[in-house]
DNA sequence: GCGAAATGCGACAGTGGTGTCGCAGAATGA
DNA sequence: TCATTCTGCGACACCACTGTCGCATTTCGC
């Protein structure tokens, strides 16, 4: 049911639940049984969603941040709509408890700070735009590998031009 | 009017018509004067948004196929909440008669290969994923320069990122 | 095969947005 | 000043979505 969510609301958030039940090959009364709300399934899909994007980057070994950032980017191209459903509207969780912007988002300025320490961002480069320039990408990949490149090209093309765009 | 719907709208598409009544400070009643429709103000604006678009274009002599892609960038930054209305959601305006996604799309990517012929874009980057990355970068540009950086700043790295991200 | 759990179906009221009206008051211009 | 036009207000029916039920049916484990 989560993945007919994602998939669904990818496309349009504002679709109806009997869409996503539907698509879910499920009654809307069996979706109704496991999220009460249509509130309870955005917060699951949104949970579940955070959690798969946080477990990205457990096991390995410390990395360059540069690295790691391109880790974050292919591995979130792979998440396909579930990143859709995040990222394409930057606001859309903005009074979500779950969803503190400042939640994944200080590990990433972070992160990119450290980037940029290691010399693969120019210095001139504001954080902001640095971070804002690494979702697009993600989501922009994530989008045209549902159309028209496969998945992984899609994310070398992202990662390629994410190192370029950011590089001093 | 359309003003006030892009403003609203950009942010959230699902945002009601007494919203954008309010936002435009008229009664929905004069709303529902102007436009009879909720179709037809989405019409309106789609209309007059890309209107803009396509006349950011003229009076220049012929330029170089780069820099008409960075003027184009930029002029895009410049409209703020039209191009968040217009590129927030890639498939948001699938069955509108006036949106042939071949529309403007064949342009840019004629213009895109263009620059490749110039040697301003990589041979091996596909036209499709350049021209994501730049209405990405637009609406990304766009985006931030509400909250963040200032428009012509946020303009500026857009262009940047753009030349670099796709460069040879 | 049997009982328990899960599912599907149809119906229901509640809700918020939509589109339409008529009427009253304000604004505009001759 | 007067007539025309524009605007705001409130009311209305309509509709799609939502959340909740009860009940019949299927599925599953033993």
């Amino acid at each position: 049911m989560l993945d007919a969510a994602a998939s669904v609301w990818a496309r349009d958030f504002s679709a109806s639940l009997s869409t996503i039940a539907e698509r879910a090959e499920v009654s809307r009364s069996t979706l109704h049984r496991y999220f009460t709300d249509r509130q309870a399934l955005i917060d699951a899909l949104l949970l579940d969603s955070l959690a798969r994007l946080e477990s990205l980057d457990d096991g390995s070994a410390p990395a360059s941040a540069i690295y790691t950032l391109e880790q974050h980017l292919r591995a979130g191209v792979e998440m396909g709509d579930r990143v859709i459903f995040l990222f394409s509207d930057p606001n859309r969780f903005d009074g979500n408890p779950h969803w503190s912007a400042d939640d994944g988002d200080e590990e990433m300025r972070a992160l990119m700070d450290r980037a940029r320490d290691e010399g693969a961002v120019a210095p001139e480069i504001p954080t902001t735009w640095a971070v804002t320039l690494f979702y697009a990408l993600l989501y922009s990949a994530a989008e045209v590998s549902n159309q028209d490149l496969p998945r992984h090209v899609a994310a070398d093309l992202a990662v390629q031009s994410f190192r370029r765009g950011v590089a001093p």
